[in-house]
DNA sequence: AAGTAACTAGACAGGTCGGTCTGTCTAGGT
DNA sequence: ACCTAGACAGACCGACCTGTCTAGTTACTT
């Protein structure tokens, strides 16, 4: 039996439109409607739009780390290159026609403080961080958690700067910083 | 003549609502009654809400530089204190009660590519890599113009990290990254 | 071929949105 | 004492919002 094809519809199309134009200017009607599908169909999949929203930043994780997993795989036995991996899934993101910036803190800045999707973007961070961590920890530095934090804010950073269209090539200068930072064995 | 007290008590108030609930959730109709004005003032004085919006990123903007300037003043002779500031004013915002991130970031995840707003966040965060830029040049640094963007990078990371809520203590790891690193002369 | 579950379009309710308009009131300047 | 600019409250507009409901249709399963 296929996978519920018509809940897939709409989950991808709110991906892409909550993405594109935000979460409060896209009603649910036009969602439907650019799903190709009723309305009906749409409330008997997601109990609420603040249901859609969460499935959407968990489908957009999964995403993410699916694609870091892979990019991770592409170059096993070489462990700096495996790190470098998250930079290359975020440069995929800001390549991206119509890229606008990381689309969890977007969501973010929308959602009101006590939305659960608040709580999953919270997690999809720390989730970054943690893998970063791990792919520290596989080259052997001393302090992977210390290191994978600057990393982190250092992307992050880039991230933002790139969504906002301050630079022209955003993330070149932060690939080879981080690239050098890794190099370095002692992190002080 | 008094300043237009009416139009500052409306700014006054999209100032702190804006920002707390977000600008799209932010009626016209509850902010005017917050401010204690009726909506026709808001609109004698604002061309519309967007125009609002523009009002609202300057004049944050501007009160930005002005508390970075205070702080820059109250360490002059120490051109490393002097770089600091900008952490220092950062950090005033995260122990802000109801601190929620950056408010031009949160603005611009809100706000369509093309309005007029998203162009004064982006100069915003071009102004203060400058300043970053001018103070760092100060410190007698060779390339001010990349270091500067260094701590661009890991301060911005860090002041989206903190509006998450991922850390308990944003910033305290980044002031210490960045102090150490305005401490190397050499920037390899 | 029959049954059933999912889908469809569209109306509907109750609210809020940005923005306009009217008519009254009040404070200051002359 | 009069005039005027600006602020007032509140009705009003059309559009859009989330979410519900109905009634008819499609498509798969047995």
């Amino acid at each position: 039996m296929a996978r519920p094809r018509r809940r897939d519809d709409v989950l991808r199309t709110a991906t892409t439109r909550f993405y594109e134009h935000g979460i409060a200017a896209t009603g649910v009607d036009r969602l439907a409607a650019d799903a190709g599908v009723a309305k009906m169909t749409l409330y008997n999949n997601f109990a609420s739009k603040d249901d859609l929203v969460v499935a959407y930043l968990e489908h957009r994780d999964r995403e993410f780390f699916e694609r870091l997993d892979e990019h991770v795989a592409d170059h096993h036995g070489n462990a700096r290159r495996r790190a470098m991996a998250v930079v290359d899934v975020y440069e995929h993101y800001v390549r991206q026609d119509g890229f606008r910036g990381c689309a969890f803190i977007n969501a973010a800045a929308e959602l009101p403080r006590d939305h659960p999707g608040r709580e999953v973007v919270r997690r999809h961070k720390a989730a970054v961080r943690d893998r970063w961590t791990d792919l520290i920890a596989a080259l052997g530095h001393d302090e992977p958690h210390r290191l994978a934090h600057e990393c982190c804010l250092l992307l992050e950073g880039a991230f933002v700067y790139a969504g906002l269209g301050v630079d022209d090539e955003p993330l070149a200068g932060v690939r080879e910083l981080i690239h050098r930072r890794l190099a370095t064995t002692t992190d002080r």
